[in-house]
DNA sequence: TTTCCAATTCGGAATGACTACGATTTACTC
DNA sequence: GAGTAAATCGTAGTCATTCCGAATTGGAAA
């Protein structure tokens, strides 16, 4: 997802178009990896000293609600990045150093669905953790 | 794993054996699912109301620590369940209503492993979350 | 363009899980 | 039974997140 067709999104939700919306969803465009609450701020700092923290968790929330953002939870904190291209399911490998992603093809859950008949699934979380080929060379 | 063992474990790692310890693993064993640290002080409240946060808390990262508690993070706050019989590597269904568990064999690692061969993997998440068939019965 | 108002933001206080810490108590060793 | 390090207690502090009332603003309607 990129910046434009977020907008357009909001727009069609009937969601207003403010400062603080183009500078979040700006900076998870140009990011393209977990952010936390503070990240954002952090990083906005300088060209929004004013934005509040209130605006901050507010805006990363509902673009999450919205399948704008994918949304995690690392070491307690909640973090979020703009929601991929690819059409589709999918998984993360997140590198812990620096919060960047790979895509992961591999979802098990049809073997769990046909194991467990007499549970109701509603959701499943499938993350790898560990130093991507940058941080690697970089450490 | 049950009381005994951890017990066991306890003592040789040089861990002295206190009411607060007993009464926490005993709690533990007989819920056989995830807890977290209020949860646990809810539940000694009635046979131990001077227990303290600190100990709670203090306890329940230490066994998990030494792997005599599995540990997961879910809505935010860290949860505990005595660690599993079972050997080896294994996974987790996790009823959101009672917080009961069933272990799964499928883990798609390898698989992983293979596909990103350019990356360090330190750790991985699988859980899936739902009903639990007594829940659905009972709602 | 101006008016209007619900949506949004702001600033700051409240919440809740978790941690820190000095004082006190206790489990184990001798 | 005395000594000592470990453990606990009580309480205060931290940090992410939520809440709330007052002020501002985007954008529809006049
Ligand atoms: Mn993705
Ligand atoms: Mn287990
Ligand atoms: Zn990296
Ligand atoms: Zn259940």
């Amino acid at each position: 997802m990129n910046f434009d067709i977020a907008m357009e999104r909001l727009k069609s939700e009937g969601f207003k178009r403010t400062p603080s919306r183009e500078a979040i969803l700006r900076l998870l465009e140009r990011e393209d990896r977990y952010l936390s609450a503070g990240d954002v701020r952090k990083a906005l700092a300088d060209q929004h000293p004013k934005m509040s923290q209130d605006t901050v968790y507010r805006n990363l929330s509902s673009f999450s609600e919205m399948k704008i953002l994918e949304e995690t939870e690392l070491g307690g904190e909640r973090k979020f990045r703009m929601h991929c291209n690819r059409h589709g399911h999918h998984h993360h490998f997140i590198c812990m150093e620096c919060g960047r992603t790979e895509e992961l093809d591999v979802c098990p859950m049809e073997q769990v669905s046909r194991a467990l008949p007499s549970f109701v699934i509603d959701d499943h979380k499938f993350e790898v953790y560990g130093q991507c080929p940058d941080c690697r060379t970089a450490g």
